[in-house]
DNA sequence: CGTTAGCACTCTATTACCATGAGTGCTAAA
DNA sequence: TTTAGCACTCATGGTAATAGAGTGCTAACG
């Protein structure tokens, strides 16, 4: 069966007027709503074709109909008419984008705009180990042998790890394999840091002397594959407690827990990593229980056409898609922008 | 009125009895409980004199008692018995802790340990900028201009922070200050630093070459009082929506946005940190409106016999107080001697 | 005089029941 | 193809009845 056009008409009336009153919307509410001359009738006439398509469904016989993950999947595809947002709130979120020098803070902003703006949880990962590279490391020897590592990163970011190798080394020998490290290293993804380290131990050969050699060996310790997590930044998590959809405490719960767990989320956004645009993931889409009252609607933000992470929203399926989305669009282009400004052009 | 022995002893009984059920407690209950061979009648009468007294409430005529805060007050300060930890889980607590190099983690993980350990929400309250010193800065010149300071403490704390200053330096002049910052401030407390540095470049008086002060001048503002909030570290937020007490979705509510406000929290937990051991808040004793259901158990942590911070949980007032209150007791101490045995003896 | 049994009373929680109203599907007429 | 009419379904909200837990009070008991 396909669907007339004014079957598509009303399915994006419906929707439309759900999402405003979060309530299953009547035949005759929708033929009053519509605007086109039908009688509530003929409206739940084409409501049984639309059900019967999946694009709708009743919770019971003698309520409306509400619309179906399928029905929003259709609505968000080729049915939704965005809405532009303001040019004074673009100026706003770049002024306060561009006041910010450190590239963390920026990114938690960005998690805390999005949930402002939107009433709902904003989210956004730290960039991605495979898509930032070396640029500069510092020792820093402190008490009791211990070493304060400092990693500078080519997205601004700094990165302090504290190590304690096994036999104690001079400031000198420190300084001489920082040195060495930033000399040699400059450039280098951070995930063949570590190979790269060891290839550049063999080119330089016998030449290196002994405790060169354990300098690095240290060195070579703390870029493993443990020391920085993908990790990303949430807020505004209670908003979720204004909406009814989520009023359930159960679920609310399982909602709350998977966002301290991170492991699975982080899976998830991992997908949304390669995608143009924006990337909606409608309820149970996401493949993950908790998620399921739920959608998420992120895009990815780049430095220099490297895509570095996401940023998003989560927030009951029942939102205002026309809304969120060109705000994560727009956010997502401006953080971009942000972080290319702060990028270093080396020296 | 004063209390009988018995009294206390059945309010105790009371007390035990509603923090394991959480239902308010009857005559013939406690009358079986309690072990004294003593008739429901007979405790009625008892229940009526604690009722007088404001130690028990009784939610309406046909329930059973319930402990006011009065009560609570009197079972913890003298009623109370708390069960000691066992060594074991003292030596597991230690061994995560020891295992920790950097400072930041080992607060959070402690966070993350309360709340696991009472299932309720752990925190930890990151040290004082009164009570911590300055140990040693860096300059790292960044890209167009920006420089990266990095401050480390002696807590052993690293702090990290992008300034652009008004006009450029160069990398000598950077170092230049670093040294003199290093070599005339070390060992001065972060509050009194602006001042301290005011004092210095004015004894140094004329000598200071004009480029010398504004180099100066930058590393003034960026020890500034906002640089670093007072903040802390919460975990377990969702343990406490396994509560009955708390299923009220409005209070959950309220106690949340109180959390992500931080700012009353705060102010709360500064009025424990004078305090000697542990210290109780019971529901509204913290004189704080969302917390009102809730009990605060908190104990501060020090180095070198400063106290830099506390820690403590939340939970509901209806809580294992005297298994809550030595596991408190005890994870501020271990932290306290985490941390000093990483304290930097300087050089 | 402290303790206890007995009893009337109060209040909550649960259940059943009914009326209401919104909205449907179907049928037959326009 | 559209619409009016109608019987039907089901959630919602209010009322009444019932059961049960626990109390306070009084009077008897040791």
């Amino acid at each position: 069966m396909e669907l007339t056009d004014r079957a598509q008409f009303l399915l994006k009336a419906l929707i439309e007027r759900y999402i405003d009153e979060g309530q299953p919307v009547g035949s005759r509410a929708l033929a009053r709503e519509a605007g086109l001359n039908l009688s509530p009738a003929t409206i739940r006439n084409v409501m049984a074709d639309l059900e019967e398509m999946g694009l709708v469904a009743s919770p019971h016989t003698s309520a409306g109909r509400v619309p179906t993950v399928k029905g929003y999947r259709l609505f968000i595809d080729s049915l939704l008419t965005v809405k532009p947002l303001e040019r004074e709130l673009i100026q706003d979120l770049w002024d306060d984008f561009e006041s910010l020098e450190d590239p963390q803070e920026l990114l938690e902003t960005t998690s805390q705009l999005l949930a402002r703006l939107t009433r709902m949880v904003g989210l956004v990962t730290l960039p991605r180990r495979q898509q930032i590279s070396f640029q500069h490391i510092e020792f820093l020897p402190l008490s009791q042998g211990r070493i304060l590592v400092i990693l500078v990163t080519d997205d601004q970011e700094v990165h302090n790890r504290i190590i304690r190798p096994d036999k104690p080394f001079t400031p000198s020998q420190l300084q001489q394999a920082a040195n060495y490290l930033n000399a040699h290293l400059q450039g280098r993804r951070l995930t063949e840091l570590r190979a790269a380290l060891i290839d550049e131990l063999k080119a330089a050969g016998e030449r290196a002397s002994g405790e060169m050699m354990s300098v690095m060996e240290m060195a070579q310790g703390m870029f493993g594959a443990e020391s920085m997590d993908e990790d990303f930044v949430l807020s505004g998590q209670v908003n979720l407690m204004g909406f009814s959809e989520l009023s359930d405490h159960q679920r609310l719960r399982m909602l709350f827990e998977a966002f301290e767990e991170k492991r699975d989320l982080i899976h998830l956004l991992d997908q949304c990593i390669g995608a143009e645009g924006v990337q909606i993931y409608i309820g149970e889409e996401s493949g993950y229980g908790p998620f399921e009252p739920c959608s998420l609607v992120t895009r990815a933000y780049e430095v220099d056409d490297r895509v570095l992470g996401v940023l998003g929203v989560i927030g009951p399926t029942r939102m205002h898609y026309d809304k969120i989305i060109p705000l994560v669009d727009i956010t997502g282009k401006l953080l971009s922008c942000a972080l290319n400004q702060k990028l270093s052009s080396p020296e």
